[in-house]
RNA sequence: CGGGGUGUAGCGUAGUCCGGUUAGCGCGCCGCGUUUGGGACGCGGAGGUCGCAGGUUCGAAUCCUGCCACCCCGACCA
């Protein structure tokens, strides 16, 4: 049993906030609004990065790097743009500190106010776009397909560890095409990307979709993003892939020259995933004794925990354990070998359980005797004795169980949380127990805003596998084409 | 920025209403010994400007004033 886990059916908050403090992945900076990701905590979404890394790559994109520091008047230029971030911008204003008067610490310098604010990049589109202005004067330039791991800065009223930080780390592609449909295909492309690593890679199911007008991300003519559905029943946008149209090009005069020798406006898209899929990891897979990782994306894979009186005992494990973990390795399984003697097995065994270690393996004297291990998995929290001999065999199907179990599980308790509403009273009704809720909507601003009101949640997204099915809003009772997805969201 | 709450050792807390010697407890930490198949036990020990600044008082963790920080719920948002 876990120790001062609070239960994940009393007080959810406490039970994320706890498990985020003790499997070690992260903590409240004294800056206010800002994380420190702890050395654990990072090399899980070092897993996570790289192997968005690996895809963008396959997908041809190449990695860059632009400037912390957009001119304010960059930001301005894409009307949208600017309304829908200027609310939360970090600005500098000055460029020196000196001594104060009174001796005590320093002061801004007022002689060293700079000429125009910079402010810290809320997304990077704009000083982006600035510089393809640079790169791009004919067909033969395009298209460009550039992708930046960058931190970015958003000055939220409210943060909660990995969901919203005030800043936090994440991937931001933005690309350049000639024609509409290449951005198009681009869009939809990285939105697939990003569904494949969320389920296949982190186990996490998630809904493609298109998100509504007022949810669409400020100054793009399309947002497609993915949904997860967290443990508590609150959804999460996991992603977001925008189709930028020709926006970001008209704001920056992005224009080239075309084969037939016309002078065109280029077509671009953006796309990101952030810090916050560590919050999504957390909320789809944990449980009352803690983090639960998919194989795929543990840093260890297996631990191995000794059980032994004497030094002899260790000794004679050691040599077994040491054999398992080079046999494990050479399967490219990454196996921790756990010999400390200032931590007893229980406490081991707890900690790793905290840490959400897939496989743990316990040998002690009895095994040695036996010629076998007590292979225990993090996800049923069970235990079996397995034979020596089979472990070879046997550990890299375990995993791969394992990965699909998790997978399963989640998909499981969202078909079991996604729910139909076919009026508004049973809406509001089963918007209050929580899930996705599909439900008619006749496609207005002004009803979605309504029912926001009302009931606190949002159309998450319209499924691009919806249904075709004529029908009437359930709140309007106008004609609505098909079901949307409602939840209340993070 | 509104509403609520909390600040006491590394962490979690008692004490605050009703002021009174040395601020108590659990976890953790250090030492010794026994232990080791699910967060061991015994004995000994270290660790505190009671969030900060004023005020009232013979005396303040406790009462008063101001400030600060953090958490939760809203508004805003990936």
């Amino acid at each position: 049993m876990s120790k001062g886990l609070p239960k994940r059916s009393e007080d959810y908050s406490a039970w994320y906030n706890e498990i985020i403090k003790k499997a070690d992945l992260a903590e409240n900076s004294p800056v206010r609004g800002c994380m420190v990701i702890k050395p654990y905590g990072f090399t899980i979404w070092e897993k996570i990065r790289d192997e968005f890394d690996r895809q963008f790559k396959a997908t041809g994109h190449s990695n860059a790097y632009f400037p912390l520091f957009i001119p304010k008047s960059y930001l301005s230029k894409e009307a949208d743009h600017v309304e829908g971030f200027a609310k939360e911008c970090a600005v500098v204003t000055h460029y020196r500190l000196k001594n104060s008067e009174d001796g005590k610490g320093v002061v801004v310098d007022p002689d060293a106010k700079l000429e125009e604010e910079l402010i810290v990049r809320p997304t990077s589109e704009t000083v982006i776009w600035s510089t393809y202005k640079n790169w791009i004067q004919s067909y033969r330039d395009l298209p460009i397909l550039v992708n930046q791991w960058a931190n970015v800065v958003r000055w939220e009223m409210r943060t909660r560890l990995f969901l919203r930080t005030a800043e936090f780390l994440w991937q931001e592609g933005h690309t350049a095409h000639a024609t509409k449909e290449e951005a198009v295909f681009e869009t939809k492309q990285m939105l697939d990307v990003y569904a494949d690593v969320a389920e296949n890679f982190m186990a996490i199911p998630v809904i493609k979709g298109l998100k509504t007008e007022s949810e669409r991300f400020a100054g793009a003519e399309d947002t497609y993003c993915i949904e997860a559905l967290m443990q508590d029943g609150k959804a999460l946008q996991a992603g977001t892939s925008h189709f930028l149209g020709q926006n970001f090009a008209k704001a920056f005069d992005v224009k080239f020259q075309t084969k037939g020798g016309g002078l065109d406006l280029v077509w671009g898209t953006s796309w990101g995933v952030s810090t916050r899929l560590m919050g999504a990891l957390i909320m789809a897979h944990s449980d009352d004794n803690g983090l639960v990782l998919p194989p795929k994306l543990a840093p260890i894979q297996v631990v191995i925990v000794p059980i032994f009186r004497s030094d002899e005992d260790l000794a004679a494990i050691s040599e077994k354990a040491n054999q398992i973990k080079e046999t494990l390795e050479r399967q490219g399984i990454s196996v921790k070998y756990d010999d400390r003697d200032t931590f007893k097995p229980g406490w081991k065994f707890a900690e790793y359980e905290l840490k959400g270690i897939p496989v743990r393996l316990g040998i002690g004297p009895r095994d040695l005797a036996n010629g076998t291990v007590e292979v225990a998995r993090r996800d049923l929290l069970s235990k079996e004795l397995v034979s020596m001999d089979e472990l070879e065999k046997a550990i890299p199907k375990l995993l791969e169980n394992i990965q699909t179990n998790i997978y399963q599980k989640a998909l499981q308790f969202r078909e079991e949380n996604t729910r139909e509403a076919n009026s508004y009273d049973e809406l509001k009704e089963k918007l209050e127990e929580g899930g996705f809720i599909l439900a008619h909507w006749d496609g207005t601003a002004e009803t979605e805003q309504k029912i926001k009101e009302e009931t606190m949640a949002t159309i998450r997204c319209i499924p691009l596998n919806m249904k075709g099915e004529e029908g009437e809003c359930v709140y309007s009772g106008k004609p609505s084409k098909g079901k949307v997805v409602f939840a209340k969201a993070y």
